[in-house]
DNA sequence: AATCGTTCCAACCGCCGGAGC
DNA sequence: AGCTCCGGCGGTTGGAACGAT
């Protein structure tokens, strides 16, 4: 996949070094002001691809190898939830990417999906339009701890509802117990500071197949 | 062993929304 | 209000790896 360009900015595969570099920049500056990323790092790359290289590759936490069948199934069951938002999904699963999540849905969920059961001349349960649900804010309790890693660990645990289970398109507001994200949640959590639900009461909302 | 077809996944591209001016 | 810049996202591509013949 080695690309030129016009302009000199190096396209295609990473090397070694250009990793080393990077991860160097990112631990030296931390992350964020992408644009100069480039210029720090003595790298040939525009912004775009040193983030990308940095969120889905670099990154420490990230989760190489297999998905296991918990995440698939999760993965299967957000996407009823959310559609194609890959990040929104990715979110929910511990060291993994929204590329990661993509990559996995076109190559094997989809395939799964459309072979269930169905005829050849049927459509593609995937072309079938997906009323997305959007994330809103509303009342996030004391328990929000519980939230996202612990809830997560607790998927396959049998355990009562808890009291913030509630459909995330409810008009709700941030009450004054809710925290904000702290140095100590996990970095994924991130994008569902928004979307706050019990990871079990997921499967109560999604439409019977 | 060689060729061809398929799968997988890293990376690119274009677009969008928010922030700042 | 309009423009530019930046970060972020989803869709798509292309090449390496793998399997079948």
């Amino acid at each position: 996949m080695q690309k030129g360009s016009l302009y000199g900015v190096r396209k295609g595969a990473w090397t070694e070094e250009e990793d080393a570099l990077l991860r160097g920049c990112v631990q030296r500056y931390g992350e964020g002001e992408w644009h100069r990323v480039p210029q720090r790092a003595g790298l040939n790359r525009c912004r775009k691809s040193c983030r990308l290289r940095w969120l889905n590759y670099l990154k420490p936490y990230i989760k190489r190898g297999k998905f296991q069948d918990d995440e698939v199934d999760m993965i299967i069951r957000l996407h009823k939830l959310l559609g194609n938002r890959w990040s929104l999904i990715a979110g929910r699963l511990p060291g993994r990417t929204a590329n990661d999540v993509k990559n996995y849905w076109n190559t094997n969920v989809r395939k799964v999906i459309t072979c269930q059961g169905k005829p050849e001349n049927e459509k593609p349960q995937d072309l079938v339009k997906v009323e997305v649900i959007k994330p809103c804010p509303w009342i996030i309790s004391k328990n929000f701890s519980s939230l996202g890693v612990e809830s997560h660990r607790e998927l396959n645990e049998s355990r009562e509802p808890c009291v913030h289970d509630a459909p995330p398109n409810r008009n709700l507001q941030i009450d004054n117990d809710f925290e904000p994200r702290s140095e100590t949640m996990e970095p994924w959590l991130d994008c569902w500071s928004g979307l706050s639900f019990d990871a079990e009461s997921i499967w109560d909302w999604l439409p019977e197949n």
